[in-house]
DNA sequence: TTTAGCACTCTCAATGCTTAAGTGCTAATA
DNA sequence: TATTAGCACTTAAGCATTGAGAGTGCTAAA
């Protein structure tokens, strides 16, 4: 079993590529037509035996074409270097994104809008998640008073988050309290990650009992509930694009994917460990950790300005993906809305 | 063609429930055996005729059961008193929303849980919505300097809502400056809808020319874009609990439903008119105005506390639903929402 | 008015048959 | 030695046929 020679790797990508393009199993003979290489489907046959025997190739059945294994995706993807596949004009993405500027200082809607924009682009689902609140760069704090007992907190965030709490408490504040209170938030943990705010909450509350000082005190309280929030935003959106993939044609495949989205949860926390890493990020199938994606392709991109994540943008759509185009669609979409942040 | 008598009222509503209950069309025989009339199939036989020529039940084809029409389902819905029907015990409701107490301050998530719970005990889609912010009453608007140029508004409503936005402005203010002016529109605008607020501030804007105070004329430039809100949000979750249903065993009824459920906007607009009444709302299939749900039931109630409405939840699912048992859920999920609201 | 009986209709699942696509292997070829 | 042509073999998929089963409508009898 020897290295892939030159002439392989080609015959390779063609196979995915046409497998990518049409969906049905290809063939030696598809391979000879839609390729000139030169080479009878004989030829083609034995090499095609090699490559499965390497693992990039499959048979759904003997005597069908072969299909790509997740391991032949990712050779693929790896060799795509500037394809000549047909991408949506840069012009049509820069249009479609332009609407979007009125939202600018909305992030929520921002996303959900760019979900939107991303499936029907791709013809896969579009997803998008704002910065988990918790990791977070606290820039201000406010805190108003409601009504008795009954306080607000509203977090703005170097992000360009802006968050609010409703909080209920025992004893009743001024808003002059409240102020007092905000201003030496303000002071201790601007600059501070809402993580660490919490870290320090939990610490200062143990020395409490020893503290004689009720403004800090108070504070504290106030900021155990402010600073908890319980989710980050994942939007998603095209599912009615995707039913019309023939990818997605039977029952059992459409309850696995509908099963993947609806844990949010899972989801949120992959794209958390993707947003990490700069640029394009592409898990093929198995390469996913997650068992409901197993069976389907992600390419996500975060939008980072400069050290801040302020969000991240992707597709998740079938292993038979044009990855081509969805790297693409992810990266430019990935520009302009960081673009359009950086600009608030 | 007469009026039903007593006994096809009964005979129709027997067929109903034993189409709710098994997913095939019900023959003659399966009603006397199912149901006990002291007819023979061949009376049933000439009574479902009947049935069908007044527009209660159709035949999928010439020699199969009759199913009902949504004419049919209307008729049984009616008169569905206190069906004999199981339901989830009131307890285990009651235990599912206790977890949710924690969420009553933060709306969005709490309804989105909600929609959780409603679709896993009804095994169709959950849905809950917030009010418009539009229809709801300023109770008080709080501004905050966010950096040069940049002002949050804090809007909390009566309903309990707390909305903030971010605004850009073309000449810079003091907090000093948007403490007056907040205090100036309190004082003007609270307990007044939103809506009412809006069409206040376009025509305060047109006599502005002549306005010689500047902290009006000012306020009103904020107010433009504070109380311009883009959506009222609309919470859907049980997909995949759906398509378990034989129901949706086909792709196109599928793709018919994602079609339904990605067109928010159009679900909003309904919900927001059911609202208006009290109780719950049930509307059957072709019944709807809207296209992509008629062929789809929705049962909603709205939460009502005093005259504001707070919120409304509900299920949609086929037009062969366990109407009675989706009647309940919703009913008693509109209850401790609305108690638990009521309790902040 | 109700019922039994019967011919008729339609779906559905199973069967067998054919076709088309594609393979692997062997032997011939450059 | 690498490539190719040829051929037997495998499998899925489409198609018509068949029979069973469920249910109907109608007629005539109770």
């Amino acid at each position: 079993m020897q290295a892939l020679s030159e002439r392989n790797k080609k015959i390779l990508c063609a196979i995915v590529q046409s497998y990518i393009n049409y969906p049905d199993p290809v063939g030696s003979r598809a391979v000879t037509k839609r390729y000139s290489f030169g080479l009878s489907p004989a030829t083609i046959r034995n090499i095609m035996a090699d490559l499965e025997d390497l693992g990039f190739l499959t048979q759904p059945h003997t005597s069908s074409g072969r299909v790509p294994t997740d391991l032949g995706y990712r050779f693929y993807v790896d060799s795509l270097v500037a394809e000549e596949s047909y991408h949506p004009n840069i012009e049509v993405l820069h249009d479609l994104y332009r609407k979007l500027e009125t939202l600018k200082n909305d992030i929520d809607t921002l996303l959900s809008e760019t979900t939107k924009n991303l499936s029907t682009l791709s013809h896969y689902l579009g997803i998008a998640m704002s910065p988990r609140p918790n990791m977070t760069t606290l820039r201000r704090i406010n805190l108003l008073k409601l009504g008795t007992h009954k306080i607000a907190a509203v977090l703005f965030t170097d992000e360009g988050l802006l968050k609010n709490k409703i909080i209920t408490m025992d004893s009743d504040f001024t808003q002059r309290d409240l102020n007092r209170i905000a201003g030496y938030l303000n002071s201790e943990f601007a600059g501070q990650t809402v993580d660490d705010i919490r870290l320090r909450i939990i610490r200062e509350m143990s020395k409490e009992k020893t503290n004689c000082y009720r403004l800090i005190s108070r504070a504290m309280r106030i900021c155990q509930e402010a600073f908890t929030f319980p989710y980050s935003s994942l939007f998603v959106s095209g599912l009615s694009e995707v039913l019309e993939l023939p990818d997605f044609a039977d029952l059992k495949k459409i309850r696995e994917l509908s099963r993947a989205i609806e844990e949010k949860h899972n989801i949120i926390k992959l794209l958390d460990r993707l947003s990490e890493s700069e640029g394009v990020q592409i898990v093929i199938g198995s390469e996913n950790s997650l068992d409901e994606l197993k069976k389907l392709s992600v390419v996500v991109s975060p939008c980072k300005e400069g050290d801040l994540t302020i969000g991240v943008v992707g597709i998740i759509g079938p292993t038979r993906m044009n990855y081509s185009r969805a790297i693409y669609i992810v990266e430019n979409t990935a520009k302009f809305i960081t673009k359009m942040l950086a600009e608030r």
